[in-house]
DNA sequence: CCGCATATTGACGCATCAGTCAACCACCGG
DNA sequence: CCGGTGGTTGACTGATGCGTCAATATGCGG
């Protein structure tokens, strides 16, 4: 070995760039240039790690992903009663800081380029299917706990999901009508309908 | 005037197009020459009644909304009954009929455009504004009717349609845990819980 | 049947980018 | 300090596709 290897990094620092850039003007408008001009490097090193912009598309997809698992693994850990847990982890979508924002937005490109492209599809795969397993578990925990009404646990948590999936793109689209704070207020009434 | 004028149905002779192409392949990789090819017409052609490819997808993302708007003005005058009317509504917008499923792929391509589009975003704003509108009277009917539980109809059709658009994009991103009638029993689970 | 407004066409010009490439640089081991 | 691997660069090329345009057609009124 003549260099120890920055590929880890600079492939991260990469992908990084990718998911904001896609964040601010979308896939369909993204150069690869301007992910190069981003991560401080240049369109030559952008291929350098990835061969083509699906390639590195690909990869920013997976990575907003997986980064979205690893932010929220603390917050389900240091909950010990489920009723708290569900609420922190239905919290953590909302989105409002900047990072929230930026994941959400890159999801929803996913979403909409997985539509026609299968391996997309199987990545949203994944990401759904952990978040409803997730989400599942949590409410079993608390139907346990006898904190929640009886029900299917994953009818229920599709349910949920769904709901926060939609009322998210429509805070992201700046409603006039759907804002975080309202988007709080429904998601609050339909966990106390699910507590009461 | 020289001739009986042929603007009115070319126009919307290539919207649908556009529409249905949109659907197809996405925004993303619409040709301008792919929409005139299915609207049986050549790329000079479009162009004579749309200044530009972007003009072109606003109008069929409006179209795309009225369309949809027509297509259920029957169905809430047949249901007398608030009950059926919500059930009918809601089940209207299951991905099932290659009409519906268009119209979702060209709503959801309006959303993710919409991000970077304040055009657009005025355009979800009527459609969302619309939809909820109509939700928030059925509800309000049936609580009127002592068929639905009390509570804000406003919050209650905001977790209804969120619930369905959330639901219906993993319908179409032909998730092999979320399919139309899984889509069916979650709509068919919450409706109940509203009227019990 | 002529004149004119409306409508249609597709080849072309021009701008935009993804991806390539040849030159070059940085670092480490020997 | 030298050789080699790993990493970086940005100018360039080839393809692509939007929008233009000049030529042409179509139908109606006079």
């Amino acid at each position: 070995m003549a260099r120890t290897s920055v590929e880890a990094e600079r492939r991260e620092q990469i992908i990084q760039a990718a998911c904001e850039v896609v964040s601010e003007i979308g896939f369909k408008s993204l150069r690869v240039a301007d992910v190069a001009k981003r991560a401080q490097t240049s369109t030559g090193t952008v291929h350098y790690y990835f061969d083509t912009k699906r390639d590195l598309m690909h990869a920013a997809f997976e990575w907003n992903f997986n980064q979205s698992l690893e932010r929220r693994r603390p917050l389900l850990e240091s909950h010990a009663e489920p009723r708290d847990r569900l609420r922190a982890f239905v919290d953590s979508y909302l989105p409002r800081d900047p990072v929230t924002v930026t994941a959400w937005h890159v999801w929803a490109e996913l979403w909409v380029e997985a539509l026609h492209e299968p391996d997309l599809q199987e990545l949203n795969e994944n990401v759904y299917g952990e978040w409803r397993r997730v989400m599942a578990a949590i409410i079993r925990d608390g139907q346990d706990a006898g904190q929640f009404r009886d029900g299917d646990p994953v009818l229920l948590a599709n349910a949920l999901i769904g709901m926060i999936d939609g009322l998210a793109l429509q805070v992201l689209l700046a409603s006039h009508s759907m804002n975080v704070d309202r988007m709080k207020a429904v998601c609050d009434h339909v966990i106390a309908a699910l507590e009461s």
